[in-house]
DNA sequence: CGCTAATTTGACAACTCTCAATATTCGTGG
DNA sequence: CCACGAATATTGAGAGTTGTCAAATTAGCG
């Protein structure tokens, strides 16, 4: 298995986090890390554990929501491939404040803790590195709380935007682009439910800012569209 | 001003955070601290700004919160004395996604962020400081997120047992303690107004949970408080 | 005692969720 | 190519929770 080794460093080598460490401390990293296949809905860690390993899905992605009585999750952040998760909670030895779940089968890699300590206390600029991997999850998760503290127009506003950024095509005189994902899986990601996505859906169709065609969305005023998603209302 | 000078480098290494300088270094970073006072209300930081210093208060507190269109304050993060604040943002060169107010009047210690960040490319220690001061911010928020997500009584009664803990004293069967702020505040702390939180008092105390005489408290069934700050419903 | 600020109470509106019913889409097999 | 069934979306009615506004009450203090 030696290919695979070597393919396995230098893909850890390839992730921000592990970049200041040279290809030997990511082979010992490689080395000791497993993989396992974890299918759509399965839960990968629970709340209130400890970890002695640190994650990364190559493929597929995942979520870490609370579990409320009543079965209600509350979306925390979501996991996307090539991005380590519980970073924090196996560095700090602290309880994991929610529950880990695989959203779509996904391959999971798992990284013992120990050596990475021991490179943190040895490297300083891998500790500079897991410094602003930790800072740069605190701010992406000020933004989620952000985007949190709006409501439901203003969250389905955002998406939509950063979508006609990173998707759209001219159409006449607005941007139309996919949603890219099924509807329901939006309003999960958006932590509304799918009720009261299709409503906001309507009611930014019947404020003339969009139109909905299926999964097909156009934008024609992206004007208010960013006013929306900063949280105003449509006749402020 | 030697000895002021002395005692504020003293007064840095103090702080966890600058715990692994050594003294010279937090000479260093006293000799271009600024001191300045700011009253309660005050706007100490603008949402939006990039940062050149890093922020402590020494005495009195704030809040970093969103402001919604229409003037509603989203509270992201309180801030107490002797905790640095505005780190992430300062290091990372991103920008505030909050606005930061003094909420009981204050003195600010500001920090420039280019000395720091030399040391943490020089010193080890402290660039492993920097990381677990950045990963524990992260747990702390991914704490309070988890307090969001839950409704009034729950975030009361949470209050109420932390409260219950540190400062309560027997009390016939139960456990009795003054809130130790003002109601208004405290409704300001939960995120919830002052009407909402006067209701979820009458209610727990309807409830049995809890009584109530102005400012003091008596917890007469801890179970049911416990359970309330874990989501439940009284009736559950 | 009287004034001001803090708190409580009531009525109501806004928003999102739940449950139930209906409509639409999509893939599969005839 | 069409028909059927299952999954996905939409719509409607109603409930729950919190916020807003206004009024009443209480507490604190000179």
């Amino acid at each position: 298995m030696n290919i695979e080794r070597k393919k396995l460093s230098a893909y850890l080598n390839s992730i921000s986090l592990f970049s200041a460490l040279d290809l030997d401390e990511c082979e010992l990293l490689a080395d000791s890390a497993r993989q396992v296949v974890r299918k759509a809905g399965q839960i990968l860690l629970h709340e209130g554990e400890t970890l002695s390993y640190v994650y990364i899905l190559t493929t597929g992605s995942g979520a870490c929501y609370f579990l409320r009585p009543g079965g209600k999750k509350s979306i925390i952040y979501h996991i996307r491939p090539d991005r380590p998760f519980a970073v924090e909670v196996a560095l700090m030895g602290s309880r994991l404040s929610g529950v880990i779940e695989i959203t779509e089968s996904a391959t999971v890699l798992s990284i013992p803790v120990a050596p990475i300590k021991n490179f943190m206390e040895s490297n300083a600029a891998f500790a500079n590195q897991v410094a602003r991997y930790a800072m740069d999850s605190y701010l992406r998760l000020t933004d989620f709380l952000k985007d949190l503290s709006f409501g439901a127009p203003a969250r389905l506003s955002r998406f939509l935007f950063r979508r006609a950024l990173e998707a759209g095509t001219p159409h006449g005189d607005g941007i139309s682009f996919d949603l890219g994902l099924r509807k329901s899986a939006l309003a999960d990601y958006l932590g509304i439910t799918p009720e009261t996505l299709s409503r906001t859906f309507s009611q930014l169709q019947s404020e003339g800012v969009i139109s909905v065609e299926g999964p097909r969305i156009i934008v024609s005023n992206v004007r208010d569209l960013v006013r929306l998603s900063e949280g105003f209302y449509k006749e402020d």
